[in-house]
DNA sequence: ATGGTAGCCTTGCTA
């Protein structure tokens, strides 16, 4: 094998999505998958079923809300179960974890709304913790990839309507502020550095037919460390899994990496 | 005028 495959995905619960990511992996076969909102206690998680497929699994779950977890087809070493910097955050959003020698992260950050609640306030801060954290990480100097739901419409090209989603939290300034600076200190967002500004969506609302009208937000992004970076062969939006039956909200990106 | 969908295990919350 000469490349790395590593794919993100927002399952919307792993449980009601089972058939549909048994399919994708048997169709994509990613080196490397990482979910978000599995929406399940990690004792729930339906690990057997993936390990038949050739999996290695790490999760850390939560019960009802959010829940985040790696799949590789390598070992899985050093998990990191939560993003550092507050203990007393007890939202399962971030895990981490190395894979043949490049550190991945699967990544759930706070949706945000209403920003006139504490709920901004608690996304604006955990985008901090990211940053800081992320900031530690990239002094080690070593391949990553940080993967998952951001939850940031990073530009006005990445929206289908950007007036009517000019004060939603995932637009707003001070979210794309705090994205642009952790993207400052030296990431990549691999599918904008291949594709560029080009009205390319992950999510689609479920409500209104925003599927069928292509009315959707770039929202989940594979940021790549400087030696990822330079090992980036391609990034693609897979865009099937959302037009299947009992769809996710969201669809898999994912990119490949040069061994 | 303020809906509409989906999943959780509540009959509301989150997205």
């Amino acid at each position: 094998m000469s490349e790395l495959k590593i794919a993100s995905w927002n399952v919307n619960s792993i449980r009601a999505r089972l058939p549909n990511v048994l399919a994708w992996l048997d169709e994509a076969e990613p080196d490397v998958a990482l979910l978000q909102e599995i929406k399940c206690q990690s004792e729930s998680f339906p690990a057997l079923e993936i390990e038949d497929r050739g999996y290695n699994v790490a999760v850390f779950g939560q019960k009802s809300y959010n829940g985040v977890a790696i799949l590789s087809k390598n070992p899985i070493e050093d998990a990191i179960l939560g993003l550092p910097g507050d203990p007393s955050d007890e939202q399962a959003r971030y895990i981490e974890a190395v894979v043949v020698g490049v550190r991945v992260a699967s990544i759930y950050l706070p949706n945000g709304n209403p920003v006139d609640t504490e709920k901004f306030t608690y996304k604006l801060a955990w985008m901090e913790r990211l940053h800081d954290h992320a900031q530690a990480l990239l002094r080690h100097e070593e391949a990553m990839v940080l993967g998952g739901d951001y939850n940031v419409v990073p530009s006005d090209d990445d929206v289908y309507d950007a007036a009517a989603w000019k004060d939603d939290a995932l637009c707003r300034p001070e979210t794309r502020a705090r994205y642009r600076a952790t993207l400052y200190l030296g990431l990549t967002d691999a599918f904008r550095a291949l594709h560029g500004e080009v009205g390319a969506y992950t999510f689609w609302d479920y409500q209104k037919g925003r599927w069928q009208r292509d009315e959707g937000l770039r929202i989940d992004h594979l940021l790549l460390s400087p030696q990822a970076a330079d090992r980036l062969l391609a990034c693609e939006i897979a865009s099937g899994p959302r037009g299947r039956p009992k769809a996710s909200d969201h669809t898999p990106i994912w990119c490949s990496l040069s061994a």
